[in-house]
Formats: C-alpha cells, sequence, structure tokens
DNA sequence: TAATTATATTTGATATATCAATTAATTGCA
DNA sequence: TGCAATTAATTGATATATCAAATATAATTA
C-alpha cells in the first residue's frame, strides 16, 4: 500500500475540510432556526447586503450554478424568505425582495454565522488565513486556466 | 454597489477551491470515459488499493455519508465497474468486487487522476503543499471539537 | 425593421448530500 | 442460552450539483 503524502491527499482534505465547516454552520443554524439550510441563508445575507441582483450574480457570488439558485431560491419563496417581483427594466430578470421573516432570520442568524467562522478559524494567525487564501487561489488559477 | 460578503472569507475560497477542482477531474475524466463520475472514479481507485473494505470503511475515507456510498455503488454495479458478492464472515456487509471493465477503467483513469494533481498543484513548493495540509487539518479539528 | 445573436431563467434528467427511520445480522452480557 | 445493544447497509424524504435543452426577453446587426 501507498504512502500517503500531503501532495497525494490534500485536494481531498480541502473536501473534507468543507464539509466539516458546512457541518458545524448547520448544526449551529438549526439550534436558531429550524427550517433553513446553509445556502438559503447565506442567499439571504447576501441579498441583503445587495440589493438588486440578479440570479446570475447570485450564482457567481456563492460559487453556485444558476439552475440551482434557481431552485434554492423557489424554495426559500414557499418557506416566505423571498418574494419575486417584476422587473421593469429587464423582465428576464426576476427581482429578489426579502420578507419580513427573512429580515428577522437574518438578524437572528448574522452572529452565528461569525461564530461559525470564529469557530472554524480558532487559533490561525492572520498570516496563515492569508498564506491559506494565497496558495488556494493559486490552486483555482491552476484549474481555471488548464 | 457591491458590499462584502460572506463569500469573500477564506472558508468559502475552500468551497470555491474544491469545486474548480471537482470541475477539471470530471472533465479530463470524460475525455476518456464518459460514463462515470469523480466520486465513482474515486471509489474504484480506493477499492483496488483496499480490497475487502466494508462500505463504512469507504465512506469515511471518502468522506461521503453511509446513505451516499450505498446509492453510488448501486450505480457503479449498474454500470457493470462492480459486483456485490457475500460476505461469508459477516453477512451485514457486502463484499465489493471490482470488474474487469472496472480494472481497465482504472487503467484508464489513473493517469488522469494524477495529471489532475499534478495541474491543480502546479507551481505549489512542497513546503506550501505541507502548510496548506497542516492548516486545513487546523480547521478541521476546530469544528470536530465545537 | 426583421432576423440573428446574446442573456436570464427555467426545466428535465441524473448524481450526490444529509438526516432519520428501518432492516438484518452480530455481539455482549445477564 | 436468550435478549438487549450494536453495527452495516438500505430506504425515504428533501436539498443541492451539473449539464443540456427549452423559453422568454433584450440587444445587435444586416
Amino acid at each position: 500500500m501507498k504512502k500517503k503524502t500531503p501532495t497525494g491527499t490534500v485536494l481531498y482534505t480541502i473536501e473534507q475540510t468543507i464539509k466539516e465547516y458546512r457541518k458545524i454552520c448547520q448544526k449551529n443554524i438549526q439550534k436558531i432556526v429550524s427550517d433553513i439550510t446553509v445556502d438559503q441563508c447565506l442567499v439571504l445575507i447576501i441579498l441583503n447586503d445587495n440589493s438588486n441582483i440578479s440570479q446570475i450574480e447570485m450564482a457567481r457570488l456563492i460559487f453556485k450554478d444558476n439552475a440551482s439558485v434557481t431552485r434554492i431560491i423557489e424554495l426559500m419563496v414557499k418557506k416566505d424568505y423571498l418574494v419575486r417581483e417584476e422587473n421593469e427594466l429587464d423582465k428576464r430578470k426576476s427581482k429578489l425582495v426579502i420578507t419580513e421573516k427573512g429580515l428577522h432570520t437574518i438578524d437572528l442568524l448574522t452572529p452565528v454565522f461569525n461564530l461559525n467562522r470564529k469557530t472554524a478559524l480558532d487559533g490561525l494567525s492572520a498570516e496563515e488565513i492569508e498564506q491559506l487564501d494565497r496558495i488556494l487561489h493559486k490552486i483555482i488559477s491552476n484549474c481555471k486556466t488548464s
């Protein structure tokens, strides 16, 4: 059996990391709000800070496929976190508006998001985080230009 | 008029990285073998190096849920990459055996896997990769013990 | 202006993620 | 031995991922 070196496995460690992080996110979110997912919550927060963005822009911001965003938003509308209104300027786009329930949920969950980040990055220095970011962006760049 | 978003943090860079990496993996795999996914391919390679492992062990190795593994393997059996045989020693477990087609696929795709890794990590020094690995494991540990 | 091209979103099909509940087989212990 | 607890795998329900094709609207150009 082969010896395991980081070179052979670090890419899987990346996958493992994000999965562990998403687990604690979901766990902490559900303590406060039971019917929302990590991704739906993320959509709310992004939309709150960037009003009037299209689904495509949202998809880019959260690194998801357009089709995924359509379905995530569909579920959020069903659960009364969002409403779709008409975009007068461009009828292809939909105007996403946060409901009262959505706004309240943001208030409840913003501290949870901060806690999650803090928990995950606990004990890491600013330099380490910068290095991590730099190395990851290098990998992203390698993949994109391949 | 874009403000800062949660996805601007390094934790989402991790997510973005793994998504970009999986994209090039899938792209390169499909040039050679059209009816297999990245995850299915990974199962094949793991099984080849670790014969006689149970689905639960497989799930741990590839950081997936048992239910996901059940379904991945189900599809692989349908596509004749694997067969399930009886485990005489413990009838709860299933014995996963790679078919001829599976073995041939491993031969075809092992170089692709190596190329994918090499592409993604191109230009990174051994130290950088070790640092990346170390920092990620720290985050994993933070999440697990939270 | 009509026809073409581009863009935003949706829909369909299939794969995977996650949790909870279930089934079947095995183990541990009174 | 007999039964409770544990373990391995499956199944159901719902959410997300991905690609391709379809729609609808907007922008461009001949």
